[in-house]
DNA sequence: GTCTATACGAGGATAGAC
DNA sequence: GTCTATCCTCGTATAGAC
């Protein structure tokens, strides 16, 4: 689960302001939300939430830092694969796919940071930065990096580890967006858990054998 | 290409409205963008937009009604799929995939709408409700017929068709939505057309030897 | 169809008292 | 830190003249 602020006043009013605009910016969006809207919640007048935030703005860019810092811890430095992949099984990897899924999936904050994220990433440039390096782009070289030692060590079939990477976690991410839509609903969400339990599977079977 | 008003008078201020809309919300979402703003870039006043939309909502919801009917028209019907397979070999109908991909992304319109029914699917649940059916749902329905067509007359490996489809397009899904992000920025996207390829290429071998 | 004029509530933000 | 009071701009929308 995500600490707004560890180990730091539980429950002070620039938490509760944060926590509020992370609600409120992840259905609405930032632009539909007004800092009226969001004080109301809070139970305070709108000028005192400027002695917490500078501007609206501030609160997006603390949400952003937020995401940034959670997403850097999402997986392990790349220089610690080869001893994990001297510990792990190929099989054993790949399939923590799945559990890092669930445990963003599980997590109702987190939910709630990747929605904004993927709201504002058309409009605002530094969401756009984080997703493209933060997740695509860092997920990706991970992935490769794993999979060529997988490869040079003989542990799996000797095929481009871009495209593995590629072919293991771009049906993942599609179907995170899935998710972040039919939770908005409170839709059924099982075939998706399934899907990405049967792609890894897949996967994993065509590398493997 | 598309035709905002296919046949009509060819610049109407209706239709300069709805473009300059398309432009304005698919870089700052609906929310953020006003109606004093459209007008000002069509160059009448606020007021006599209000003649050709009952309000600013009315403006979106045209735009997703033209998203819907583009959408409608990008696949053929499955009931045509039987006869299109008769005549196709699974590598040619697996390669449309990429020409699929390619007209949506070269078409300038199409983006913006794209763009448009990303950033609002999580506000509104109209865009949502495109994005599910006509987007998702109609994608795979369509392609785990054409697997199950292939499957059965034995022109590709006896796998499951519903896992096909799925393997076959959300990695194209995910592309897209990297490539939606990238032209905001003029970055360079040769990269997603190779990568595109190269996973239809991969898929087609898979399924085929 | 477009304009001017206007309504009026909502928007972000600040000053100064407590 | 929070409040009241206030600022001024921007937001959608309407009425009525041309």
């Amino acid at each position: 689960m995500v600490e707004l602020f560890p180990s730091k006043e539980p429950t002070s009013t620039k938490q509760k302001i944060l926590e509020t605009a992370i609600d409120l910016f992840s259905v609405n969006g930032y632009s539909a939300v007004s800092v009226r809207e969001i004080t109301k919640h809070v139970g305070i007048k709108e000028s005192a939430m400027y002695n917490h935030f500078k501007t609206k703005d501030e609160i997006l860019d603390t949400i952003f830092d937020l995401f940034r810092n959670i997403q850097k811890r999402a997986l392990p430095p790349i220089d610690k694969l080869e001893a994990i992949l001297a510990v792990q099984s190929p099989q054993d990897f790949l399939a923590q796919g799945f559990e890092n899924f669930r445990r963003t999936v599980e997590d109702p904050v987190l939910v709630k940071l990747w929605r904004i994220l993927n709201i504002e990433q058309y409009r605002d440039a530094r969401a756009r930065q984080i997703i493209r390096q933060e997740v695509y782009v860092g997920t990706i070289a991970f992935l490769e990096e794993a999979f060529r030692l997988m490869v040079d060590k003989g542990r799996i079939k000797p095929l481009e580890p871009r495209m593995l990477a590629f072919e293991y976690q771009y049906p993942i991410f599609s179907i995170m967006t899935e998710y972040l839509l039919l939770k908005i609903d409170d839709q059924d969400t099982t075939d998706l858990d399934e899907l990405v339990k049967a792609h890894i599977q897949t996967f994993t079977q065509q590398v493997t054998t």
